[in-house]
DNA sequence: GGTTCACTGATTTTT
DNA sequence: TCAGTGAACC
């Protein structure tokens, strides 16, 4: 039976019933656009398309299974069974998985491992350091971050090879850089997340027969966010469409946010030049915010030229005034917040797990913590600094990673003296200038032993033996004991203790590298219980399902992937370290009704019944780049940083709220313990007066530093000439 | 080769 | 304010 279509709206079903050529959805925040996607892909089975022929892409794992599990639920109809069986080989994945997916199947023409590792952005810092020590640059000189972001939009948009010299001297290194950069991945047989896009991307533009391969098997194409696409998940995009043009994008220009990070808007703006006579469908009825909220949100956005003109509409009531709350410190904002919350939880029985505190920067969140938990709330913050950027956790999976695949240089070379085993600098330097010499690997230079080593060569041979004991044990079942002995053999427990200058630092540490081999555990033990399931399903399923295997037809894959998509991430320790790479803000683990604490770009897609978006200051929102202001105290914006992208990512946190929205701002921020006058922002002022609840905590009323400056002379004069004019005081 | 102490520099957002 | 790095010293 099909699914009931009756319950879209008219252009909702213009989106889903539209199944051939191209298709834009404009989809303005709240309008149903997930909605879209899972009716869409669900009518295209109702269809007869075989679920293994559609592949929905997302941003991230999260949406990727939030989809995926709605698409079931409704195929399924009530009977969940139903439910799986009728999806079953439907791929729901992000770019970058779906990239790990092919770069697997093609490992052998990309002459790379086939577990291979996947470099993280620290993994990225050090390599790169690594290359500029190489080079005799001082990386001092270099913010390497930096540098990395320059190699990266260079690798994405295909402009590796300039021609004009650039006289940057940024983009200048970077040329340097950039193809020992990416012969060192491989040398390494490592990818960083670039790659995991760029050679699926080269392999399909150099070879035909692979292109025809996924084309043929994937015939139905859906994005979402597609504003967040970069140049290369474009082409791909472009690419594996091919001349059949099935392709269904959804996204919402409005909510761009991610151009730092190559993400180019004009592709959902130029959508039907490069798809012509594509069907572009505007879904602007908003389903999630009362009507305040979206006029507030609507004058700011208004404000950006070159935009898809949207005027998001509700059919819900106004609902209460925007409220706009000025404090006087931070702190004092925090702890507004933190009371509200509590008031709200009280008096409007809203559920914590309804409630959010949104920010810019992560910076932001330590007030609001410490706020919190004086007024006893319970809460989360998602990102930030998480559980896998702790050097601690970082030196275990590096132990990890380096017995799995000694080249991994990145990993060998951070953990062969860590604790200190005798093996030291000069050690290691003599190490890789032999390599270097020899054209080798460091570590057969370390395994094979040289005489240059040779004061050091009875350590070296204790390190090498030990990796290469636990190398066979964590390739197999029962890694995840491995992994533990190997810790403990190692002494990091011993080696966190002894760098921590207090106690509670101490147990944090360990309690850190305990989280890492407990959820190790966890993945073993769920990927056990996942196979053990489908084999049971597969034996009772056989008949059925190689029939529709058959039927589902073109496939040619020459190295055709291990019949089922759930291998994306394989068992095993391989499997777990890719899912770390690729998901890295991991399981939220239900630590039950609480707080959430997130940034702006963390919230998108998200929404809540109350919301508490914080730190409406010039500087902040919008953000002026590093640092809130100049040398002479004055925010710094303009030109600095990109003012519609700001405007843009205040949009989306308005968007968030269903039913409350707070934005508050503080007169004074504590930054490296110094007070800085801070000014409102400037988008406080586009939203119309009429839609405001105004709450003053008590802020002096004029704002910017100098003005504070002139109020206090002021007033000293008057009080001065007050007291001089009055003879009875 | 290892350890300790002092200094510096950084703070935007992340698949 | 704090963490990470480098130089001096053991």
């Amino acid at each position: 039976m099909a699914i009931d279509l009756s319950l879209l709206n008219p252009q909702q079903r213009a989106a889903v019933l539209q199944t051939e050529g191209p298709v834009l959805v404009l989809a303005g925040a709240g309008s149903g656009k997930t909605r879209v996607i899972a009716h869409r892909v669900v009518h295209l089975l109702d269809q007869g398309v075989p679920p293994r022929a559609i592949l929905a892409v997302t941003f991230t794992n999260k949406a990727a299974a939030e989809m995926k599990e709605r698409i079931v639920k409704l195929a399924a109809g009530g009977d969940a069974r139903a439910g799986a069986r009728r999806t079953r080989g439907l791929t729901v994945s992000t770019f970058h998985a779906f990239g790990v997916k092919v770069v697997r199947d093609q490992h052998e023409r990309l002459g790379l491992p086939k577990r291979f590792g996947i470099f993280d952005s620290g993994d990225q810092v050090s390599l790169l350091k690594r290359l500029l020590r190489d080079l005799k640059i001082e990386d001092k000189r270099f913010d390497v971050p930096r540098l990395l972001s320059i190699l990266s939009r260079r690798r994405t948009t295909g402009t590796e090879l300039q021609g004009p010299v650039p006289d940057d001297e940024y983009e200048l290194c970077a040329s340097e850089l950039l193809p020992r950069y990416a012969l060192g991945l491989r040398a390494m047989g490592a990818v960083d997340f670039d790659d995991l896009l760029i050679l699926p991307l080269q392999l399909f533009r150099d070879v035909p027969e692979i292109l025809q391969t996924y084309q043929n098997r994937f015939r139905y194409l859906l994005v979402d966010e597609y504003q967040d696409t970069n140049q290369a998940q474009f082409e791909l995009l472009q690419l594996l469409a091919g001349i059949r043009r099935n392709l269904c994008v959804v996204g919402d220009d409005d909510q761009s946010i991610y151009s730092w990070r190559g993400a180019e808007v004009k592709h959902i703006l130029e959508f039907d030049k490069t798809f012509p006579g594509a069907l572009e469908v505007f879904l602007e009825q908003n389903y999630r915010s009362s009507g305040n909220i979206l006029a507030a949100a609507n004058a700011i956005i208004g404000k950006n030229p070159a935009r898809k003109p949207k005027k998001l509409w509700t059919e819900r009531g106004n609902g209460p005034n925007v409220r706009v709350v000025a404090a006087p410190s931070d702190e004092a904002e925090a702890k507004f917040v933190a009371d509200e919350i509590v008031r709200i939880a009280y008096e409007e029985k809203i559920p914590l797990h309804e409630m959010a505190v949104l920010y810019r920067t992560n910076a932001q969140a330590r007030p609001f913590e410490e706020a919190l938990r004086l007024a006893g709330v319970r809460y989360r913050v998602v990102g930030g600094t998480s559980l896998f950027d702790r050097k601690e956790v970082r030196d275990v999976l590096a132990y990890l990673r380096a017995a799995l695949n000694p080249h991994d240089e990145v990993s060998l070379l951070r953990i062969v003296n860590v604790p200190a085993r005798g093996i030291g600098d000069q050690t290691i330097a003599k190490a890789q200038e032999l390599a270097r010499k020899k054209r080798v690997p460091v570590w057969d230079v370390l395994a094979a032993g040289a005489p240059e080593l040779s004061h050091a060569a009875e350590r070296i041979a204790v390190f090498v033996a030990l990796l290469r004991k636990y190398q066979a044990r964590l390739e197999q079942k029962g890694f995840s004991t491995a992994g533990r002995e190997l810790v403990e053999e190692v002494g990091i427990h011993e080696e966190a203790r002894r760098g921590a200058q207090s106690l509670p630092a101490q147990a944090r540490r360990i309690e850190a590298i305990e989280g890492v081999l407990r959820q190790l555990v966890e993945f073993e033990k769920r990927a056990e219980q996942k196979a053990a399931e489908r084999a049971v399903e597969r034996s009772v399923a056989q008949p059925s399902e190689s029939s529709s295997l058959a039927t589902a037809g073109a496939e040619a894959s020459p190295s055709a992937p291990e019949e089922e998509e759930d291998d994306m991430f394989a068992a095993g320790l391989p499997g777990y370290l890719t899912r770390l790479a690729l998901d890295s803000k991991d399981a939220d683990g239900d630590s039950g009704d609480c707080v959430t604490l997130m940034t702006l770009h963390g919230a998108k897609g998200l929404e809540w019944r109350c919301v508490f978006l914080s730190g409406l200051e010039e500087g902040l929102l919008p953000h002026s780049g590093r640092g809130f202001e100049d040398a002479n105290g004055e925010p710094a914006v303009d030109g600095a940083v990109n003012l519609e992208e700001e405007r843009r990512l205040a949009y989306v946190g308005l968007t968030r709220a269903r039913e409350r929205l707070t934005l508050t701002r503080a007169a004074e921020r504590l930054r490296r313990g110094k007070a800085i006058p801070r000014t409102p922002s400037r988008f406080l002022e586009d939203i119309p007066a009429n839609l405001v609840d105004l709450i003053d905590l008590g802020v002096p009323q004029p704002e910017s530093a100098k003005e504070v400056r002139e109020t206090k002379a002021k007033s000293f004069f008057s009080q001065m000439s007050a007291l001089l004019d009055d003879p009875k005081s």
